[in-house]
DNA sequence: GTGCGAATACTCGGATACCGCGTGTCCGAGTAAGTGAGG
DNA sequence: CCTCACTTACTCGGACACGCGGTATCCGAGTATTCGCAC
């Protein structure tokens, strides 16, 4: 099992617009250029990012994105979600009905499928994990490790 | 994010060798028939199994696959790693030491990178929750659920 | 009837194609800013 | 000096190729069984 690396893009992306923190957007030119990554295919990203809410696009000069909320209300499951989409990873295909399971009353599936249920257990705790952080906490974790990584991302994108 | 389906298949393939408990191996042909699954690629899956210590397998004429532990002792997280892998599904590429970053002196990158110790948390919770769970847990549940679904299938099997 | 040996049928195991999705890129529609002339 | 319309340059947004990993399949190596034959 994979996650695409787009959401750890989007996960810069939106830690170094809660440090820049101003009402002028970034462009999309300016966001890769920060993190040296594939400028068109960041802006593929940041589409979905838009899609879900999280982010605000202006076009025009001068254009670019901003965060729609504030970072405390941006939980890492919106941006899991915004991605790489709501679907659970594990998906049950209800095998259980065919082969064997096929010649048993339909009433010995009203409950839900024990293989399905304990994986949707655990992927619960992780999407609840998820759901309890957020930005604003990234970025507070990031400035006591390193407490100088806010101000140099912030000035070279010229907002100082 | 999207995971294998695969790891539905060995999940329903070790409830069922639980259910049979017998020492008589099981082939794929047999497997692959109690749920309708394809022989040949259920097969390829039964070899991670075995390589991952989950399953013993028999060559030969009257032989097949068997639980090389007891259920209680097999967890949804060794399942789900001799499928799918140990990695981990979100891989930090260290996108913060590229762009802006590359000014800033190496001790700034001593401490871990927050945006990835965060989402390691929510893995962890997710593994946790899968070691937690055993194949005999899974087939406790099936049982109170529709307890005859153990008994058919192992009459399919011709074990009674 | 019994022991032995070869033929046999069945099993796992790895090597081999196919296909869908993530990855990466490009160009067009739209908009705000800048510019110059006219009043 | 101010207003206004036009040009311009820059932005987002969606449509278009490429490559890799999951999906699916087949055939070969190996072994227990089974059948036939000799004793």
């Amino acid at each position: 099992m994979r996650m695409g690396k787009g959401v750890e893009w989007a996960l810069h992306v939106l830690l170094a617009l809660a440090w820049i923190d101003d009402d002028e957007p970034v462009s999309t030119a300016q966001l890769a250029a920060g993190h040296d990554l594939p400028p068109a295919y960041l802006n593929k990203q940041l589409q979905a990012l838009v899609r879900a809410g999280l982010l605000l696009s202006e076009p025009g000069a001068r254009g670019g994105f901003r965060l729609a909320r504030r970072p405390e209300s941006i939980t890492l499951m919106d941006v899991v979600a915004a991605i790489e989409g709501s679907d659970e990873a594990f998906r049950c295909m209800e095998i259980r009905r065919r082969g064997a399971g096929a010649d048993m009353p339909a009433s010995a599936f009203r409950e839900t499928c024990a293989v399905q249920s304990s994986m949707q257990r655990a992927e619960l705790a992780w999407r609840r994990e998820l759901a309890r952080q957020t930005i604003a906490d990234v970025r507070a974790e990031a400035d006591a490790h390193a407490p100088g990584a806010g101000p140099v991302l912030r000035r070279s994108f010229g907002r100082d």
